[in-house]
DNA sequence: GTCTATATGATGATAGAC
DNA sequence: GTCTATCATCATATAGAC
């Protein structure tokens, strides 16, 4: 269902059938319950066609996790295409705010194996700790970049940034795992609204 | 170094070194990829004397999570001795929640392994799914109360109760990332308070 | 790129002595 | 309760033909 355009690597099908094969079942059974010989049947490969796209168990799901974050990335970041920070900032931060959040939670109601993978392997220890701090950063950095600058604008209340940064992910997060918990609500302006309002509450200034 | 009064459990030292060994390892190496051998010769037992105490590994994954998740429980509540909010609202709501707040986060940054362990298998599809609703309930189902309560006194901003209800879970889980990521901070008021502060604000009326 | 066949070691769990 | 010894199975990864 996802469009797949502005793809960089030379992914066959196969390899392509092996990543999503490995989504589900990484998801479903964990990393060391899922075994590469049911992967590669289910996805309906060889094992050696697995390992010769992936070098090793660990490698494929490194390669998941980056593949399925930029995925994430892109998704979002499209909402403030054409629109530079550093040098014009937002005349409604707010507005900017609730736009960014409802398209990230959209993501994740539409993406909901990818979002609960996410959920489960952002922790995990089996994930390579460089493969989980390059996808964090990549997209906190933009998010750390907002926060500065409704302080300066005396629009974000001043708590440490650290601190502050964590809570908005966990807010995200656990908005993501009720909408995902109860996808119909996810619908309900109500609920939506509710969900932003009580992010937005806790830093507007 | 925990204190374990009140012991209901006929727990041996062989079974409770198996408890505190799987934690340790399950934490570091996932559950899938610790084995049972491994389990045992780290505990200083034979694998016979694991099987003998818990009767699957999937068992002691079980086992251990309600054990950890009622000390915690055990632990927090203590904030409420004597208390019965059923008939003896609270006079002043912001100040229980804060003590309740900073109690759990204490406990957090004097057990980050099992906070670890929790924020892991919380989720993970190796813990049998009424295991995580029995541990859940038995404490969300006294933040439920608190809520509605609050709301009823006009004291607490009144949107969806599920909602909030993972709202609040989601910026305690945050916090606590945080403090266990920098536990120096853990002590410095500015952040403590600050951490209170951004989930108070998100929820007062 | 993809397959079949296989090497080599580890896995969860059990049996039965003490 | 605890141990040693062991089974049957499954794990990751490789070799080499096509």
């Amino acid at each position: 269902m996802t469009s797949r355009a502005l793809e960089n690597k030379p992914a066959t099908n196969k390899r392509q059938a092996i990543l999503d094969t490995a989504l589900n079942l990484f998801v479903t059974q964990g990393f060391h319950g899922s075994s590469t010989a049911q992967i590669a049947r289910q996805a309906g490969v060889a094992t050696g066609t697995l390992f010769h796209h992936f070098s090793s168990k660990e490698m494929l799901l490194n390669e998941l996790f980056l593949s399925i974050k930029q995925e994430f990335a892109e998704d979002i970041l499209q909402v403030f295409q054409g629109l530079d920070l550093d040098t014009h900032p937002q005349r409604s931060l707010k507005a900017s705010a609730q736009k960014l959040w409802n398209r990230a939670i959209d993501w994740a109601i539409a993406n909901p194996i990818k979002q609960r993978f996410f959920l489960l392997y952002a922790l995990s220890p089996e994930l390579a700790v460089d493969v989980r701090e390059q996808a964090m950063n990549s997209i906190l950095g933009f998010i750390s970049k907002l926060l500065t600058q409704g302080q300066a604008m005396g629009e974000i209340v001043t708590f440490p940034l650290g601190l502050m940064l964590d809570n908005c992910h966990g807010q995200y997060l656990a908005s993501i795992r009720f909408f995902t918990d109860y996808p119909a609500l996810g619908q309900d302006p109500l609920h939506r609204e509710a969900s932003f309002e009580l992010f937005w509450r806790s830093i507007k200034a």
